[in-house]
DNA sequence: AAATAACGTCTACAGGCATAGACTATAAGT
DNA sequence: ACTTATAGTCTATGCCTGTAGACGTTATTT
C-alpha cells in the first residue's frame, strides 16, 4: 500500500520520538522515550508495525534489532495537518484559520509580537 | 453522555449545513443540501442521530418531522480544532503553527496582505 | 380502505486505531 | 546445554466512523 498519511494520536507520539532523534532508534529506545504513556511493549510494537505499513517510517535490521527511521518528516506532516484543517474545517480559507487563532486568544501578546516580526520578513 | 466533541468528517458536512442555516432544518432539507455526497437517506439519519447523541445538535419535533439545530457553534468547533492541532501536532506552540502556514505557501501574497492588516489591529 | 410516500429507529458490517496477550525466535548468561 | 531475557509477529477485542438495509409508523394520495 503505502499511500496513506493518516497517523493516529498514539502513533504520532512515536513519530515525535523519531523526529527528535537524529539517529534511527530501536523499539527498546523508543519504548524508553515514551515510558510516560505506560504502554505495554507489544502495544508499541504494534504502533511501529503499523507505521511501517503506512510508510511513515522505515525499519532496518541492525544486529538483533530493527532500527526505525522516519520517512515522513515532521515538517511534511505538519503541513499536511494544517492543510487538512484548512480544507476540512475552514473550507479552504487559510485566512479564516488565522482569524480563528486570534479570536481564540490561543496567542499571547508575546506570540503576537513574535508573529509581527515574522510578518515583516514578507 | 454528552461530553464528546469529536465529529467525523461526514458528520461535519451535516454540521456545516446546519451552521449555514439560520433556521432549524428537517432531515429532508439537510438531505437536499448534501445531495452531492450521494448518501442514502438512512446514512444521513444515522449521522443526525449520532450528532444528537454527542450533543452537537438538538432535535425538536415540529409536526411530523424532527428539526435539527446546532448546539456547538461553528466558531467553537473551529477553536477546538485549532486548539487540538496546536496541542497535538505543534506541541502547544501556536507560533509554530503560523510558521508552518507561511512556510507552506498555503497563504497567497494576498492572504499575507490581508493578514498584515489584521495584525495591525493588535 | 389500500397503496404509497416520508420519516425515524434498530441492527449490522467493515475499516481504522488503541490496546495488549500469546507465541516464536534468537541471543546471552550461567 | 539450559534458562532467561529480548525482540518481532499474529491474533483479538473494543470503540468510533462511514455506510446502509430492514422494519415500523404515520400521513398522503388515489
Amino acid at each position: 500500500m503505502c499511500i496513506e498519511i493518516s497517523i493516529g494520536k498514539a502513533e504520532l507520539e512515536i513519530m515525535k520520538v523519531l523526529w527528535k532523534s537524529k539517529q534511527p532508534l530501536s523499539s527498546a529506545e523508543i519504548g524508553k522515550a515514551v515510558e510516560n504513556h505506560g504502554w505495554k511493549r507489544t502495544t508499541i510494537a504494534t504502533f511501529l508495525a503499523r507505521l511501517v505499513d503506512k510508510c511513515a517510517i522505515s525499519a532496518e535490521q541492525r544486529g538483533k534489532s530493527l532500527y526505525y527511521t522516519p520517512i515522513i518528516t515532521s515538517k511534511e506532516y505538519k503541513k499536511l495537518q494544517v492543510k487538512g484543517l484548512i480544507k476540512n474545517v475552514f473550507d479552504g480559507s487559510a485566512q479564516d484559520l488565522v482569524v480563528s487563532l486570534f479570536e481564540e486568544k490561543t496567542l499571547t501578546d508575546e506570540d503576537i509580537k513574535e508573529l509581527k516580526s515574522i510578518f515583516k520578513g514578507f
